[in-house]
DNA sequence: TTGTACGCGTTATCAC
DNA sequence: GTGATAACGCGTACAA
């Protein structure tokens, strides 16, 4: 048995004495410079290198260059819907880019959010991408949030934000209003007039932007949903679970509930089904994001479909453009789908 | 409008002048060290520190100590099932660790994982995790990946393999021979004999497991699975939907498909129903994974639950934990969740 | 306990 | 084109 941890690692100066060269040369031949450096070095550099096994300390070039070319990323709430496929759709660009990305979880608060961004800044990188999850009010840590994120972009770093749009950073933004307006809009369409809306917590951001979107994609068709229909929950499973309970404990039963997300809208079906309905026969539910998983099961959820992966590619990409003087804006927008779990009403 | 980029980042060698102490003692009171310093300068030097908005470099730091605190950690599939329950769950140690995990997708090679794993070690970090996905087959890189791990380790880092028995690495490990024996024998137990397995791809490691495991656990039962009646396919939702037309054509229909996935079983349903089956009525059908969001779908799914957050966690743990002369092991288990997909047959 | 001096691995500047 | 030399920001023997 050897003992562990003994080796040392190999450093450009090891090279450039195997190779015969001045650790310059081999640093020019190696990791690229403006200058250029004669084939027979660069071979000879090349092959002490292999031989040798180096590989550049990163930690160093950042130190020397200033800068990192690492990318980081702050995830609000890790167990949500869309950190996988925003973390995805980033990670696979980041691919694409031959890039690393360093991830840290905001722990759902700004004032977290804050303390990990710093944290963050310590390691120089490139770029930040933030991802989602504001709430509605402006706190005073949402400014502490924004003013380091700005310190960082003072520092030559590049800061985007999906799906927070008013941020002063180039920003993707899903629009979660057009989403949801739309979803309800085909709704109204379909015949439903009495709805209730499972509209999720009343401090976040997304949740209140599509009930938002909700209201007055029905409004837009005459309909309208009294306060008292709509329900505030969790974000997740349970919320419409619970929510839906409280639906049904309702003297005038919706014919169709229009969850704040796919997810939500599944806890709300289980609810319903453990009550004895049958679905759609007996209610009508539609959901937001098209969860993959989701597409085949029985009713298949009316939903709007969000390009949260392309979101993410979108961020990065962002992030890797150079700056321009006034932050971008790049909007992307869902399309409804239509599917079982909502067949319409009456003449339909 | 302000010029972009303009300021620079505040040194310790700023907070130590303006603290009026020297770097040395500005280094200690913050970043931490054997030696004590005073009260009086504790408390001056934090003081500047926070004034001047001092960030520590974390890249300096590296080249200082030699190595950096954070994670990294390689994916195998970015688009599969794993991906983002166990990544949550590491994320979610981290964040309680405090600690930084960089994210990199091996692009499902073992070529590119090794350099990968090859990029990773130029930031020096704390650990590497590695998450999934070998195949069957030892191929030459595959050798290429440990050897450049365990160059990592030599030079003193910490490996973690998730679902990845057989390295000479500390490894968390889902049982997956031992979860398909268990749901197999549960539903022999339930009555079926004829069963086809959705046996995915055929030189992928995990797929492989869990469809000697279903093989295993039917014939403690006496129950026999011809070569014939394994289906190859994807590991995805796609891969179960055309496995599952194949499966039609056959001339004696299964009572019970068993898929090695519960995306493969969502894909073999929907082609199922496509077929004008009533599920699960005309076919049972059940996965491996209890994939979150089909908990509550119809019918609800006959699975086992895997505990791939917590593996997440378990490898965490591991890579924080000091080494050991012996590679560790932790293996973990799942549990049969019956469900309405697998209501039995006959007597049952 | 504090400060000085040097080293960490790399790049940039400047002569050659 | 190449090679000394000086940074880069920080940790840490060493001496004080």
């Amino acid at each position: 048995m050897d003992t562990p941890s003994s080796s040392t690692p190999v450093t450009l100066e090891d090279v450039a004495r195997r190779a015969g060269v001045s650790p310059s040369t081999a640093s020019r031949a190696l990791n690229g410079s403006s200058r250029k450096v004669r084939g027979e070095y660069q071979v000879r550099v090349h092959a002490a290198a292999v031989e040798l096994g180096y590989i550049a300390n990163t930690a160093a070039q950042a130190v020397a260059r200033g800068r990192s070319e690492h990318l980081a990323m702050v995830v609000n709430g890790i167990n949500d819907d869309y950190f996988s496929p925003v973390a995805a759709g980033v990670l696979k660009a980041a691919e694409a880019a031959d890039r690393m990305v360093t991830m840290i979880s905001s722990r759902n608060s700004a004032q977290q959010a804050a303390q990990v961004v710093s944290a963050l800044r310590s390691q120089r990188p490139r770029a930040i991408i933030l991802a989602g999850g504001r709430s509605v009010a402006s706190t005073r840590w949402e400014e502490r949030l924004v003013e380091e994120l700005a310190a960082f972009q003072e520092e030559g770093g590049r800061v985007v934000a999906i799906s927070e749009e008013g941020m002063p950073f180039d920003t993707v933004s899903l629009d979660n209003v057009a989403a949801a307006a739309d979803l309800a809009g085909a709704m109204a369409g379909l015949g439903y007039r009495r709805v209730t809306i499972l509209g999720g917590p009343a401090d976040a951001r997304t949740a209140h932007d599509r009930v938002r979107g909700f209201v007055a994609g029905l409004a837009e068709h005459g309909v309208e949903v009294p306060p008292s229909e709509v329900l505030h929950c969790g974000f997740d499973r349970d919320g419409g679970y619970s929510a839906a309970g409280e639906c049904l404990r309702r003297r005038v039963p919706a014919e169709l509930v229009l969850a704040i997300s796919d997810t939500v809208a599944v806890g709300a079906i289980a609810r319903f089904r453990e009550a004895g309905m049958s679905l759609p026969a007996d209610m009508s539910v539609a959901g937001i994001d098209d969860v993959t998983v989701l597409r085949d099961v029985a009713p298949a959820l009316t939903t709007v479909r969000l390009p949260w992966p392309e979101a993410g590619r979108a961020a990065l990409d962002l992030a890797l453009r150079p700056t321009e003087a006034e932050p971008r804006l790049v909007r992307m927008t869902g399309h409804v789908v239509l599917r079982e779990s909502t067949p319409g009403i009456g003449g339909g």
